[in-house]
DNA sequence: CAGGCTAAGTTAGACTGACTAACTATGACA
DNA sequence: TGTCATAGTTAGTCAGTCTAACTTAGCCTG
């Protein structure tokens, strides 16, 4: 398989695996930005430029996203004492647990799907993991 | 690994290449969207709702996005001589053309990010198709 | 063949997620 | 101290998605 032919197959396939899992989190509590962005937190707070660049997005849109979060509750703004300009923005208890809740339902969702794989197919997947991770880490 | 741990690193990883594919495409005349259905024209016409199914989404979502494929002259709506609800939709010499730039672009983009990972990483991905492609298409 | 149910699409209205441009407030440095 | 850079928010726009309600067409049953 040529490199091209290889890139038009991985396309293809990302595409129905997207569809999966947005099928996947649909009708769950919160959106799957949201909870990546609850996953983003989950070490400890977090200043929202760090939060934007991690996720792809420009400040303003990281701005609207930590709103939406904060007015349930779901995670608090707090401020750097070294430098007034950075808000820093972490869990709540309450977005913690969220986060808990929706992590095990995505993963319950996908192992489901894994599970109908022979072995031999999940082997397949798992050694090509670290592959995906460089192809999509640059 | 168990089954969740992998879920759980898949579904990271594609988060990541999900992005990766949508800087891809970021600047070009269509959108991804508007690409993936482009491309569910090109063995010819459908209709709207095989369409909507295709993508898994509500008619509504379709009938928007051809709306917006047919004013620039992309795709063209059409008849079912056997069915007169039925609308069908089919690509344009335009969009044929649209279809196939956009389609080298996302190649030649994820095939440079090919290239760079090791032979036996390119080995471990292809190896992972299938097994992707079943979970993808349940 | 009339009445009523079903199917295919569209329209309208709302929400999320993303962007750029413009603004405020703070820090840094010459 | 004055100017420029940095962090973040606000405002306005657009794509993409949904549900609800509507229109039109086909089908079936009495």
């Amino acid at each position: 398989m040529t490199t091209d032919e290889l890139a038009e197959s991985l396309s293809k396939e990302l595409r129905h695996l997207v569809l999966l899992l947005r099928r996947a989190v649909a009708g769950q509590p919160v959106t799957s930005q949201q909870y990546a962005v609850l996953g983003s937190l989950e070490d400890g707070p977090r200043r929202m430029t760090e939060l934007a660049e991690e996720h792809g997005v420009q400040l303003p849109t990281m701005t609207v996203q930590i709103n939406r979060l904060e007015e349930p509750g779901l995670v608090a703004r707090g401020a750097d004492p070294a430098d007034a300009r950075v808000r820093t923005v972490e869990l709540t208890d309450e977005g913690r647990a969220r986060l808990v809740a929706v992590r095990r339902a995505r993963i319950a969702y996908l192992g489901d799907r894994l599970d109908a794989l022979t072995p031999a197919e999940r082997e397949a997947v798992a050694a090509a993991l670290p592959a995906l991770a460089k192809l999509g880490r640059p």
